[in-house]
DNA sequence: CGCGCCGTTGAGCATTGTCAAATGCGGTGG
DNA sequence: CCACCGCATTTGACAATGCTCAACGGCGCG
């Protein structure tokens, strides 16, 4: 009953794993909030500030982060439009987030958030989805980290942003508003292997820069560089790949 | 609900950052279903199962796993008596599970638990806390994949680990009925960088084998070891057990 | 008692990190 | 419109952490 029918649309509904995001029924839950505008690089909350509110993005680019005591910063994750940040339910944000690039997002307060979840059974199967999603991403992401060589990273991080847009998908335009710093904490490498594995999928053709932060992609190429898949049982690569939300966090 | 001191004090500990898990509220839902056991090496279910069912460990130890195309496995995490396995209501298992030793469990049909959960408002909040907890300790992995080293891995899997056992914590000795290679597919490391590194803790007297599978161990010179811990404001690094009960009233 | 599995140890090597310097994109001001 | 400047990015040389391949050790079980 809470996996219901909205939940398996969220994956079946849309052809091309593009963006299972933006349940009506959740999004609307943010309908009436006034839109707020985050510029590049300016911070949407901290780290272990109070969880006050609950943020949908409309449109835009978030990344979310972990600062570490030495300095250092992990990204767990990029959210785009459809997105919500902070729903995890603790009393504090666990991470930081900021804007990428120019980002829209729409604010709820948590309190009122969750009393809609409570009183509101129909909200609560695309939410239950959408922390599902969450989870599974954060799985594969694991995944990547324990398992993947730098190239493969690169590649699969290139082949899950493209999915997220439609243009990138479908016409191999490739733009990347998040910087070589951010890729790199991302993926959990150095910006100077992030940037020596770009340079070596471009000398060979797997993609062809068109500015700092566009690339015009070969995606079957990038596919087949991205390695391993999580296996077993043939339709259940497919199943994962097409349900988990890669990039999805908060 | 009594059932639940039980559990509390049967093995695995009690006040400590043992559970936040183990709810009550949560327990007694799988209250009155029959116990099943799990032999060590048993799997519980296999990664794209049908997810069926979910299940408590009253008691024991499992492996969540995924298996990659190349034969590869991550382990996605240790679950111990007071867990839940399969909350992620997906509509099959994004991962195998496995007994690492001998593991008592309650099984639940989703469905069922589903049902529950949405007409038992009482249970939601703690089902939540769940969610997040497990969301922050996939975050917490993602963070020592991506930037600690073997040593740093190994001596923050030891303090997590004696966290979850009371006589661990307090008497300093510390049970580890996994292999290593399950350690080494946990932390993302070769077994012999595993080996190498106990037996580097141990020449350095951080930990003293006694058996193959015990050890005891030096917890503040681990916790040393074990490096960066998130960092920012206050003392955020306890997230796991504290955020979690605000929701128990809730 | 011996076999097999799990774990340990060793040597060499590869990938990736570190440190340092050069390059060039993009924005700004003349 | 062009020149310049700052900063992100790239490239290079070198070091090191952890992986690979290989052999050995020892505990447990039949």
């Amino acid at each position: 009953m809470f996996r219901t029918e909205v939940a398996y649309q969220s994956r079946s509904g849309t052809v091309i794993p593009l963006a299972p995001h933006l349940q009506p029924s959740l999004a609307c839950v943010f309908e009436r909030q006034p839109i707020e505008i985050f510029e590049p690089g300016q911070p949407i909350f901290w780290q272990s500030d109070p969880a006050k509110h609950v943020f949908e993005i409309v449109e835009g680019l978030v990344r979310v982060f972990k600062i570490l005591s030495d300095g250092r910063r992990v990204i767990t994750g990029f959210l785009y439009a459809g997105d919500l940040i902070g729903i995890s339910l603790m009393d504090r944000y666990l991470y930081g987030s900021e804007a990428v690039a120019k980002t829209r997002v729409r604010r709820f307060s948590r309190q009122s958030f969750q009393q809609k979840m409570d009183q509101s059974p129909e909200f609560r199967p695309s939410l239950f989805a959408r922390l599902s999603d969450e989870m599974a991403a954060a799985q594969e992401q694991m995944v990547l980290l324990a398992t993947k060589t730098a190239e493969e990273r690169v590649c699969t991080f290139l082949v899950l942003t493209a999915r997220r847009d439609r243009e990138a998908f479908v016409m191999s335009r490739l733009d990347l508003p998040m910087t070589r710093q951010d890729i790199a904490d991302y993926l959990g490498l150095t910006i100077e292997t992030v940037s020596r594995t770009f340079s070596s999928l471009a000398s060979r053709g797997a993609i062809t820069p068109e500015g700092r932060h566009q690339y015009r992609i070969k995606i079957e190429k990038l596919m087949t560089l991205a390695g391993e898949v999580a296996a077993f049982h043939d339709g259940s690569d497919m199943h994962d790949g097409v349900n988990a939300r890669q990039f999805a966090s908060a």
